[in-house]
RNA sequence: GGGGGUGUAGUUCAGUUGGUUAGAACGCCUGCCUGUCACGCAGGAGGCCGCGAGUUCGAGUCUCGUCACUCCCGCCA
């Protein structure tokens, strides 16, 4: 027996013919005479009959199928009388009379029905993940999923870059993320790290001279996980030499259009806006700011530096913001809704949410009303264009906590308030990121990109002077209020990498140790280079409107980064532990 | 490391003020049924109430601890 035809291909033109179709049963309706079954496989559904008439002894057997049950059946297609056309059935014109049956296996009763509105638990949808990627529905974001990367090998071919792989095996670095190690056995006490990302290896490419490398590869990260982020996931890596950020970003735009496109027939405007970091943070709260609505930011500081109100004025003569983001129409927001708003934005350290309801006369209903002076009133009223019937909310800050709660709040109320059109997909370039930030813990600077990434050559010489007013030339690719995507253009000098190691607070012994390679090759006629890196994960998640990357991940790992399919991970045998002359030494 | 949510039948859930034998739907099993497509009808099986302590005459219900899943903060160059 061999299959001629797939679950979809049938339909009136094929009436009369002998086929064979192989797949699952997805339903059963056993009348005691007929029997139909909705059979299923990767391409869809096609009804199978079983009549006593047309063959008794298949009929008699095919009593016994059920549910998950993989058959062949052989028979002949037949067209449905008008009245029993299924018109929610791709091939419900049609249904397959059955005359050979083989069953190739049975199935136990499931632990859940596999229907594409899931009511099982995620715990247990994990667990059985063979069966759940059984439901139609997944199946089509792992279909996308294939298009997608099938667009991307397409048209970086088509645009001259060459796959070139790295390895997984490789030497742990500080900077960035937790690095998951795996010991070695044949150098005893020592361990390669996976890596973060090929970073090293693509520049290294480039001083080989290979130009445009671009390669879809797994990066691993030992950091807490959320509903976007997995321990492993995957980047489309790209590196080109000789290109400044114009051709990066152009070759970016290229892309994304092109995966856009075949994926699911959108067409993406391009050139995409480009924003600042700075403009980001004072319009949106964020550098990754959600571009599908407007409700903008703003800063009111320096109308309210000299008020009566003690809170907004000593916070901004500490150098701290007062910001305000007018919900349109809102006014009518109960206790409870600002409550809970103002519990909301405690998350991100706001310590207050201050707010203003504009009355049918136009005057203010606040509890921080009678602070103001009438001036003082209409000055932020004409800042934030206030009409009847708005509420403005307000928080005074440092610019972090101010940026980060009201940013995330303007996420929240673009929800509350239904302004996000769900069909939108609104890109945008931020670019001229600081090049570090200061890091309270541990006291020192840190790379907000990379290491790597060059600063803007006019700002060099705050290196040592200045390191807190240096721009990168680095960019983010925002989709969504979701970062997809980020590069840079990076040093191709060894005494500005050694300048900006020394920044970090890495001391000359450290930096050779640990990336005495990549410095030396930089010397060794490294043409200048950069490149960027998209979270194909994330963008299935957002092209399939998923809500968790764990759906677009055959086999994903829970919160704990453990794995209830293969309950991995899972403790060593001593004779393993042995050979790698590890000891395990739990906490109590 | 911290905060929130969830955990009861195979699955999704209900379960009153602490009170007799823990329910429903779907699924499963048996029988009947020749045009269904969420087939129908009749009957049936199925429970470590996440786990462990405690309070109580009595705990699914209250207290404490613990585990798992999940969302978020920190973290993620």
């Amino acid at each position: 027996m061999r299959r001629t035809h797939t679950c979809v291909d049938l339909s009136k033109k094929d009436v009369g013919q002998e086929v064979v179709l192989m797949g699952w049963v997805h339903r059963r309706r056993d009348h005691g005479g007929v029997i139909f079954i909705d059979f299923r496989d990767r391409y869809g559904l096609t009804q199978i009959v079983f009549n006593p008439e047309n063959n008794k002894e298949v009929h008699d057997r095919a009593h016994i199928l059920r549910n998950e049950f993989v058959l062949g059946v052989k028979g002949t297609v037949i067209a449905r009388p008008d009245d029993m056309i299924n018109s929610n059935m791709q091939t419900g014109e049609i249904e397959v009379m059955i005359d050979e049956l083989r069953i190739f296996n049975t199935a136990v009763t499931l632990p859940f029905q596999i229907e594409d509105n899931v009511d099982a638990s995620e715990a247990t949808r994990l667990s059985n993940r063979h069966i759940d990627l059984r439901r139609p529905e997944l199946q089509k974001t792992f279909i996308a999923r294939h298009k997608a990367s099938m667009a991307v090998r397409n048209y970086l071919d088509g645009q001259n870059f060459l796959d070139i792989e790295t390895p997984f095996l490789t030497k742990s670095t500080p900077e960035g993320a937790r690095d998951y190690l795996v010991p070695s056995r044949v150098n005893e006490g020592q361990f390669y790290a996976l890596p973060q990302s090929p970073q090293i290896f693509k520049q290294l490419l480039m001083i080989s001279g290979f130009d445009r490398y671009y390669q879809i590869v797994r990066c691993f990260r030992d950091e807490d996980l959320r509903a976007d982020r997995q321990p492993e996931f995957t980047q489309i890596d790209i590196e080109m030499s000789f290109a400044g950020e114009d051709e990066i970003m152009g070759v970016a735009e290229g892309l994304v259009k092109k995966v856009f496109k075949d994926v699911i027939g959108k067409e993406v405007q391009t050139p995409i806006n480009r924003i600042t970091y700075k403009e980001a943070l004072d319009k949106y709260g964020l550098d990754k700011p959600d571009m599908r609505f407007e409700l903008e930011l703003k800063d009111i500081s320096e109308i309210v530096k000299t008020t009566g109100f003690k809170v907004f004025a000593s916070v901004v003569e500490k150098g701290g913001l007062v910001k305000a983001i007018n919900a349109k129409g809102c006014a009518t927001f109960s206790r409870k809704e600002i409550d809970d708003l103002t519990e909301y934005v405690g998350i991100y350290k706001a310590k207050g949410l201050a707010w203003v309801k504009i009355k049918e006369d136009g005057s203010w209903q606040s509890p921080i009303a009678k602070f103001f002076t009438p001036e003082e009133q209409a000055l932020i009223a004409e800042k934030t264009d206030m009409e009847v019937g708005d509420i403005i909310f307000f928080v005074a800050d440092n610019p972090k906590v101010v940026n980060e709660s009201l940013g995330n709040l303007r996420n929240l109320l673009a929800e509350k308030m239904e302004l996000i059109d769900e069909d939108l997909f609104e890109f945008v370039w931020v670019t001229d990121f600081p090049m570090f930030d200061y890091d309270e813990h541990e006291k020192r600077y840190s790379a907000i990109h990379h290491p790597f990434t060059a600063p803007f050559e006019e700002d060099y010489d705050k290196l040592e002077t200045d390191p807190l007013n240096i721009n990168s030339r680095a960019y983010d690719l925002v989709l969504n209020g979701s970062e997809i995507g980020g590069g840079s253009i990076r040093i191709h000098d060894r005494a500005v990498q050694e300048r900006v190691f020394a920044a970090l607070g890495l001391t000359e012994d450290d930096y050779k140790e640990k990336f005495g390679f990549l410095i030396d090759a930089l010397e060794s006629g490294a043409p200048p280079h950069g490149g960027i890196a998209f979270g194909l994960d994330r963008l299935i998640m957002i092209l399939c409107k998923q809500s968790s990357i764990r759906d677009v991940i055959a086999f994903p790992k829970t919160q704990k980064a453990s794995c209830l399919l293969t309950a991995a991970p899972s403790f060593a045998s001593t004779d393993q532990l042995d050979e790698l002359s590890l000891k395990v030494v739990l906490d109590d």
